[in-house]
DNA sequence: TGCGTTAGTTTCGAATAGGAACGTAGTATC
DNA sequence: GATACTACGTTCCTATTCGAAACTAACGCA
């Protein structure tokens, strides 16, 4: 297939896709979340092949993504922990998880729901702004080149946008 | 490659995953939010050949997230634009958006921000329970089996997860 | 009449992904 | 001490998928 690179777009989105944007990859995530760990434990509950698996855990640990354990000494034993990086991915986990349930689930409703230990809720992850605290929704949110970013690029999709102006200058608010 | 099909999982994730985990499609999704809508303009700025992105299109298309819309009578020249399903994937995008721009951005920063048009500030996603407002995160939220699930398959998943708890019985809260 | 634009379609060789089968290291069972 | 079992990988082969390039089509323009 050559699984084309996108690491060197200047793009946020570009990168974690590089990442996460594989089928099974981020299933394993999801998986480990839930607790299911081992290579067993995630080769019978995906389904995937040994091979596949082998490749992907190796991937998502060189990646930083998750960090392989020794659970059991003789014979060796490990298991693929979540670090820090991949933790963080719980938004993402849970955003995606509220889009199937939403668009994709028939008429019976969830087959998973998450429970929000706090106040003890079946919860729907609602995505806000840091500052303000309100919704973030595609119409309220504006692009705008970023202290890493490159002209170059944010004007290239202008242009392929049909010129059309998509991104704030870097200071102005529209 | 054959692409494995997760949609007869029993998971919104997997569901959801079926649809938008792949390379291609949400980067192409990516690409519309940001305005470029017209095939031309995807394909220049993806670098994606031909034939791949008219599968792609045709495909999220087919699967309610793009919609086909004429805009130039003769010759008849068409753009994709999101449905509201498609919309709808916005708090995801944003949230790997922050996640890409968090932990793979080299030190300059982000190359892309996103502004909150309300509050006029440089916006971080951030997902927070509907009920009660405050964050979820992984460690405080838990699975539990919805009304369209299957005990089956949440058995399953404690199983190869080595017999551990991790689903809620439905109702109660730990 | 010929070139440019937009949006595809078709064909083809090469790279890749995936499954099935095999390997291995240690423990438990008989 | 032979066999089975568990956990975790590897190797090999084939079907699929990819990108590149050529081709179609429908029109504007000069």
């Amino acid at each position: 297939m050559k699984r084309t690179q996108f690491a060197d777009q200047p793009c946020g989105v570009a990168k974690a896709m590089d990442i996460v944007g594989e089928l099974w990859s981020f299933m394993i995530i999801r998986n480990v979340f839930l607790g299911v760990r081992r290579f067993e434990g995630l080769r019978e509950n995906l389904g995937i092949s040994r091979k596949v698996l082998t490749e992907r855990l190796d991937l998502l640990v060189a990646r930083g993504i998750l960090e392989r354990r020794q659970y059991h000494e003789r014979p060796p034993r490990y298991e693929y922990r979540l670090t820090p990086m991949g933790v963080d991915l719980f938004p993402v986990l849970i955003a995606l998880s509220r889009w199937g349930n939403r668009w994709l689930t028939d008429a019976r409703g969830a087959p998973i729901e998450f429970v929000h230990r706090k106040c003890g809720e079946v919860t729907q992850a609602r995505v806000v702004c840091n500052t303000c605290g309100e919704d973030l929704g595609a119409h309220n949110v504006r692009p705008q080149l970023g202290a890493g970013g490159e002209l170059a690029y944010v004007e290239a999709i202008e242009q392929a946008g049909g010129g059309r102006p998509v991104f704030l200058k870097p200071g102005r608010v529209a």
